[in-house]
DNA sequence: ATTATAAGATCTATATAAAGACCAATTCTG
DNA sequence: CAGAATTGGTCTTTATATAGATCTTATAAT
């Protein structure tokens, strides 16, 4: 980052991190993991642990994803077979799509 | 990152951040953005927009929701309000589990 | 009530994620 | 087709997220 930028993050996607983090808490407890055990389980530190379960939104989103598929929660409400074909369709989708937006109308040249 | 930590990540989490990917590309071209109008309304670089369009699992959580959010994606299959509820509720639940998870049972004293 | 253990918090060093600028390759649209 | 616009890389600089260590506080189980 050159420049310091100040972030700003919407209620919802503070709300999306707090609650994985809140989900993971919770599972992590259900399992009766300490944080150092999931953490070393996640290879990440206790610490980034933390903050992932405070829904920092900080963090990167490999770790939480990681720690959250570490305790078993489903994302995307999916188990591994659904994602994976999901994300083939997704892939197929997306090849039809049009590789790129345009935007502006290009100038009528009725001038001549 | 004091020493060099090499991560590894599942297959889940590396399905899960790529579906995301695809489904925020899939949206922003149904909106008729530009990487770089979206990445601008983010308050991110084309570059990152990139990467999590790709599924980088290296990227910010609050970058990689925060563009999600902004094309309409619903992040746990909930809308703000749900969203916000549902937290509530888990916060209330967290609230009645253990704050630590004991593991190794105390050695039991019986020599005196 | 004790006490070992887990969790919380803070600090330092460092690897690296991200911005920004640039150039190359694609790709829509007239 | 043409040519502008979009996207995809690459490189450099810099702010910062993270590991690791340490200390304090809270807590659960005896």
């Amino acid at each position: 980052m050159p420049k310091s930028i100040i972030r700003t993050y919407s209620r919802y996607s503070r709300d999306a991190a707090a609650l994985l983090g809140a989900l993971i808490r919770e599972a992590r407890n259900e399992r009766k993991l300490t944080a150092q055990e999931l953490a070393d389980r996640a290879g990440i530190s206790r610490g980034l642990l933390q903050r992932i379960e405070k829904g920092n939104l900080k963090c990167e989103i490999g770790a939480a994803f990681e720690v959250a598929t570490l305790v078993g929660i489903k994302l995307f409400d999916a188990d591994e077979s659904m994602l994976t074909k999901y994300l083939t369709q997704k892939k197929e989708k997306l090849a039809l799509l049009p590789k790129s937006v345009r935007k502006k109308p290009r100038v009528v040249r009725d001038d001549f």
